[in-house]
RNA sequence: UGGCCCAUGGUGUAACUGGCAACACGUCUGUUUUUGGUAUAGAAGAGUCUAGGUUCGAGCCCUAGUGGGCCAACCA
């Protein structure tokens, strides 16, 4: 038995360690804590595969904890819906738990604190507050409140909680630190007023818990090992910390154990935003039918689209985890459904943008019926029946008068293969008034159907197209979709929102002609359309007509080579000139010996080039460059001729480097600095 | 003016406790094919942000620089 090391992944490393360092297994237990404030997107599914997928890993219970501390924003449709896509995407939790469910203990663990000193009831106004806290890099001050008397404060707290004072009049703050460099440690707000009524608790509470204080706790209530979370709470793992560890002290004999935070950059895709609030936006101001629109990032919007769970596991699973900030590219995520529906979807024939095809020594009334394969990846797949007779449609950009070599389709007077049919010949063809195709006439080969055996049937001809009866074929909505968004970044423009992005014609709804087969497709189904792409059937559809989503196109090389590319590189060439010329100096310095002599001289003119910006004291320093790194210094010294050049002087420092460098044993540091002699 | 985090082919992730940079997507070829799909064979593409240091040896360790990100909601 090979057992293949798959290498780990920065959290399963730090279990393992906790694991050797003797923590016992049986107490791994994790959870994933969204919020009920909207729907989840495919960047909360890299949350959901990490804490699920761990917890499948070492058979360990993961909890399903709805953080839901602020009622103003949270309803319970989020709750649902959150509920099923989890459960879509297959996972499955040990407990259903909410953070109001720890209200209580949460109180009384807020009114120890007061009594130990650890929290006052400050009265100011939240500017007030905030010009105290001071600023990143400013230490804040302490507010005049801070040393009201332990009687005073439980008094107080004790009024909040009854309901007597106006929602801003009071809060309870931590007693922390107010010049920590961290300001969360600010003093923070651990319970403000809030007379709303919450979609668990009703009109229990009139002050409700902030994040901090109830998300620690509630994974240490749940006795939670590792609390992973995204890289934006890295600073507040100071405080989860604090709280933590004081809270302990009150509970250690309920609670024995300690969780720990980790953080992990969160999944960005490109061409898409992934923020709660900018998707509720798009939903409330109606560029998109709601949070499940086939073109949202939802999990719910995937699905409809026609994503499967599988596919988005895999995508899961081959993003990876780790610290640093990343944009996947959403081919990848493209590629992953494909390679799921291509094992998976039956394969069925529908024209999108039909023109006429009458072959014309077909008997007029003929029928028949051809066996088409429903999946040739899948020998178990079966077969289905596909009606034929002489007046079809093909696709439009299937038929071209007459066209190169590389036109692998129909022209006048080739050959082509109509799918799981005859192989035909393009005769000629019947044009409107202006100009345009409106049939094509063809006559077929009656030895060659496909499948019959003879010798005809086996004939290789340019390319096969699909097809569909024109009597036979049924009607059905088809919706295409292109990326909501024209920019790779939508969200990260300095003078532009991502509204300004918007694609305008992200979705495009045709009418197309299927074969009949396809009349009993069930919402769901996803079929793939034979040389078209995969497409799914919508839930708006009904049985007298159906509505597809187009799932996703199937990789085409054809169309690649048409269009005359320029989407090429082009490489944030911003970000690069934003580093000092100097860097970039050093950098293409490094490289410099390695290169073959027509590079070396390329490199050499843009290292001329960048010199010209550059001042003598970020130069200096490189004199002192070890002598082994000759790139390095050939870089320099041609930066240094430059500098000369534009009246630079001779200091003794220039000339110890220069003479240094022309007896060195590298040639071309030594033909650079002789250069520089003259 | 502060603190914390990050830096490996175009993108993402690897490289076990230092030992000549791998995998996936993408790109490009060839073969097969009744889907210009799938499958299959292969290629190009980074010498690991820069400098200094430790070491026989550094992508991995140390220091500094550079670049990027996060941190001032009675949001989570």
């Amino acid at each position: 038995m090979s057992e293949e090391k798959e290498p780990l992944n920065f959290l399963e490393q730090i279990i393992e360690e906790d694991i050797k360092k003797g923590m016992d297994p049986q107490r791994l237990r994790f959870r994933f804590p969204p919020e009920p404030n909207g729907y989840l997107h495919i960047g909360h599914t890299k949350a959901i595969g990490i804490s699920f997928g761990l917890g499948e890993k070492y058979n360990a219970p993961v909890n399903l904890r709805f953080d839901d501390t602020n009622p103003a924003k949270e309803e319970q449709e989020y709750v649902d819906a959150i509920k099923k896509d989890i459960a879509w995407l297959g996972y499955t939790w040990e407990n259903e738990l909410y953070s109001s469910n720890y209200f209580q203990q949460l109180y009384d663990w807020a009114v120890l604190m007061i009594k130990n000193g650890k929290a006052y009831i400050d009265s100011q106004t939240s500017e007030e507050m905030r010009e105290q806290k001071g600023t990143p890099t400013q230490v804040g001050s302490n507010s005049p409140y801070r040393n009201r008397t332990v009687d005073e404060n439980l008094d107080l707290f004790t009024r909040m909680k009854v309901g007597e004072f106006d929602e801003g009049t009071h809060v309870l703050r931590a007693k922390i630190d107010m010049e920590d460099p961290n300001m969360l440690m600010r003093d923070p707000l651990m319970y403000r007023i809030l007379k709303k009524s919450h979609h668990r608790t009703g009109n229990d509470w009139c002050i409700y818990p902030m994040y901090d204080w109830t998300h620690g706790e509630s994974d240490y209530i749940e006795q939670i090992s590792h609390s992973l979370c995204s890289l934006e709470f890295k600073p507040h793992r100071k405080l989860y910390n604090w709280f933590r560890d004081e809270v302990y002290t009150y509970a250690k004999e309920d609670y024995p154990a300690i969780p720990n935070q980790t953080e992990f950059a969160r999944l960005n895709l490109s061409y898409t935003i992934m923020s709660k609030r900018k998707l509720l936006q798009l939903v409330e101001e109606g560029v998109v039918n709601g949070w499940d629109d086939p073109r949202m990032p939802t999990i719910s919007g995937l699905r409809r689209r026609g994503y499967t769970p599988e596919a988005i596991r895999k995508f899961i699973k081959t993003v990876g985890v780790a610290k640093r900030e990343n944009v996947i590219d959403v081919s990848l995520l493209e590629f992953c459904v494909r390679e799921d529906l291509n094992k998976k979807a039956n394969r069925v024939m529908a024209v999108m943008n039909p023109v006429k095809l009458v072959i014309t020594n077909y008997p007029k009334g003929k029928e028949e019926f051809f066996e088409a394969g429903n999946n040739p990846e899948d020998k178990n797949s079966g077969n289905h029946q596909v009606p034929f007779s002489s007046e079809l449609f093909i696709e439009r950009e299937d038929f071209k008068e007459e066209a190169s070599g590389k036109f692998f389709r129909l022209t006048l007077g080739s050959e082509v293969r109509l799918k799981n049919g005859y192989i035909i010949k393009g005769e000629s063809v019947v044009k409107d008034g202006d100009g345009t195709t409106s049939e094509i006439r063809c006559t077929y080969d009656l030895d060659s159907l496909s499948g019959s055996g003879t010798e005809a049937s086996t004939r290789k001809v340019k390319g096969t197209l699909h097809w569909v009866s024109i009597k036979h074929a049924i009607k059905a909505e088809v919706r295409v979709y292109d990326r909501l968004f024209n920019d790779e970044a939508p969200d990260s423009h300095k003078d532009k929102t991502f509204m300004d992005f918007v694609n305008p014609n992200s979705l495009k709804v045709t009418e197309a002609f299927l074969e009949p087969s396809l009349a009993s497709a069930k919402p769901g189904d996803s079929f793939q359309f034979q040389r078209l792409g995969y497409f799914n059937v919508d839930n708006d559809s009904t049985p007298e007509y159906l509505v597809f989503n187009k799932t996703v196109g199937l990789r085409d090389s054809w169309a690649k080579k048409k269009p005359i590319q320029n989407n090429q590189k082009q490489r944030n060439p911003q970000q690069e000139k934003q580093r000092p010329p100097i860097e970039a100096i050093k950098q293409l310095g490094k490289k410099y010996t390695n290169l073959p002599a027509e590079k070396q001289a390329r490199v050499r003119a843009t290292i001329q080039e960048l010199a010209k910006d550059v001042k003598y004291e970020d130069l200096e320093p490189l004199f002192g460059t070890a002598a082994k790194k000759a790139g390095t210094r050939i870089a320099t010294m041609i930066t240094l001729g430059v500098l000369l050049a534009n009246g630079l002087e001779n200091t003794q420092e220039v000339l110890d480097f220069i003479n240094t460098a022309s007896e060195d044993k590298n040639e071309l540091l030594v033909e650079e600095a002789k250069a520089l002699l003259q």
